[in-house]
RNA sequence: GGUGACGUACCCAAGUGGCUAAGGGGGAGGUCUGCAAAACCUUUAUUCGCCGGUUCGAAUCCGGCCGUCACCUCCA
């Protein structure tokens, strides 16, 4: 009955009971609009939507904040290049990505607070980090955050900062600060930025890249909030480095559950600039792929798990969700009165009982999804020897729709259907083809069946007569 | 060097002390059909990287080894 989600923050399973009854709030972190988002960063969107999905499912009401971020080094360094406003250079990159949760049916969230448009949050913030002691300005106007001022630093990842690899990106910082470790929270402007900087009290600047989401989370969702989320390389140091500012600045603890996504490989990798091997949405779907096996071929693997994908994966996925597909079809030809059997109601209580007990346990997709096979095996199964009857059809659907809020794959997909042929016309073929087959014109029946083939059209032929289904 | 994850059939992937090792894809057989196609049904791992140990009992717990991957200052 309950949920357990696996917290990063204590290493365990727990009990997932939200500050509120009935409430959720929960913070994930949102794309940076230097570029299209990859298929990498939407398996961490589906996963934040699976879980928002299923907590909605279970009765809760959530506000999910996803954050955008509209300025970074990557930004500020690409605007430059291209001599544009930084608004004009990230507007392209935000319509796309607001476009592909829409092509891969993820539920939005209910704010997207963009950073450039909360920078007095920040600075609030920064001043009250520098009034407590847990933050210091260099002299050319940065301001850190001095982690030995915050005890807890590096829990998260069980990290000790004494460990800590100085390597070859700390080198490159050109910062002046007390400990290599230390993270920005303000950097002063530099010529190199050019029109991108804001003058606040702080000085004439912008933001560090962890402020923004310590700021927004807290002002929508309360310093104290239920669920943070982002992927599992955002641990360290991005959610370190939140806690760090949240709590330091208000005594109070920030998330409480925080939901890691494992990465998406492709060929057994990471994928990555430098390796070249960048999958978009947009790639997928040239290449003929339907953006309901994507979004399956993402949701079907725990999220905890790394998920290695390949078309080879969209294949498998595409044909998995043609099982369910067919089934909805026999389904619909399905035209007879009387109530639901005995039978037919169990699989479908048990297919909810399996699907809710795999779900509670911190989102265990696989057997929630093996429910929903199973249960079209079984009813299949019973339906060769008793007829279903629409009563029986009511029910099944109405369970189906019900898992489908959750998974978004079943009713709700983008199937592309052919529409070149009305029914009407196909019907009138179809009779052309019943009236050859009856004069043992095999080959004009063929001709028929071949065209309509070609239009999408798929004949069946059944012992009640032929029927057909568009493709 | 530090931290962590993983290795289950041809492929993807559940199961984490004991009933038949889920489910999907693929393969093989069958039902239906004028022939097909589609669909549906059945079937497909005496065995869980390797070697030891604990236990009445291990894929599951412990130890070692081998292999793959990730994180360690701005990557979801």
């Amino acid at each position: 009955m309950s949920m357990v989600f696996y917290n990063t923050l204590t290493r365990k399973k727990e009990a997932f009971i939200p500050l509120e009854k009935g409430v959720v709030k929960m913070y994930t972190c949102g794309p940076t609009v230097y570029n299209h988002a990859h298929i990498g960063n939407f398996r961490a969107y589906i996963f934040e939507d699976q879980l928002k999905r299923y907590l909605k499912y279970k009765g809760f009401s959530v506000t999910q904040v996803m954050n955008i971020t509209d300025v970074d080094d990557k930004i500020i360094r690409n605007c430059s290049e291209k001599k544009m406003p930084l608004e004009e250079y990230t507007r392209p990159f935000k319509e796309s990505f607001f476009k592909d949760l829409d092509i891969l049916n993820i539920d939005k969230a209910e704010v997207f607070p963009a950073a450039t448009k909360h920078i007095g949050d920040m600075v609030k913030l920064i001043q009250s980090l520098l009034d407590k002691g847990l933050a210091y300005r260099t002299d050319d106007g940065n301001i850190f955050f001095k982690i030995t001022a915050f005890p807890r630093y590096g829990r998260l990842q069980n990290l000790n900062p004494e460990n800590l690899r100085s390597g070859g990106r700390v080198e490159n910082d050109e910062y002046e600060k007390e400990s290599v470790h230390d993270f920005a929270l303000w950097k002063a402007w530099k010529p190199e930025d050019g029109e991108v900087c804001w003058n606040t009290p702080l000085g004439k600047g912008r933001p560090g890249w962890h402020i923004e989401c310590s700021a927004m989370s807290m002002k929508y969702l309360g310093e104290t909030f239920d669920i943070h989320t982002g992927g599992v390389d955002n641990i360290f140091p991005h959610h370190e480095n939140e806690i760090a500012q949240s709590e330091g600045a208000t005594g109070k603890p920030f998330a409480r559950y925080w939901l890691h996504c494992e990465h998406l490989l492709w060929d057994g990798e990471k994928m990555s600039k430098s390796l070249g091997n960048m999958m978009y949405i947009r790639g997928l779907t040239d290449k003929g792929y339907s953006p309901t096996a994507i979004r399956y071929a993402l949701l079907s693997t725990h999220y905890r798990q790394k998920l290695n994908f390949s078309l080879t994966l969209l294949d498998q996925s595409e044909k998995s969700l043609k099982r369910v597909d067919d089934f909805l079809f026999e389904l619909d030809q399905i035209h007879k009165e009387g109530p639901v059997h005995e039978m037919v109601k169990k699989e479908v209580d048990r297919m909810l009982g399996k699907f809710e007990d795999a779900m509670d346990d911190d989102l265990n997709i696989s057997p929630a999804l093996a429910s929903v096979f199973e249960m079209i095996r079984r009813i299949n199964r019973i339906k060769t020897d008793v007829p279903i009857t629409d009563g029986d059809k009511e029910s099944i659907l109405a369970a189906l729709k019900k898992v489908d809020q959750v998974l978004g794959v079943i009713f709700s997909g983008n199937h592309q259907k052919s529409a070149e042929l009305s029914d009407e016309s196909i019907e009138a073929r179809i009779a052309e083809r019943d009236e050859a087959r009856k004069n043992r014109d095999w080959a004009r029946a063929d001709v028929i069946r071949d065209e309509l083939l070609k239009a999408g059209i798929e004949l069946i032929d059944r012992k009640e007569g032929t029927t057909f289904r568009r493709k």
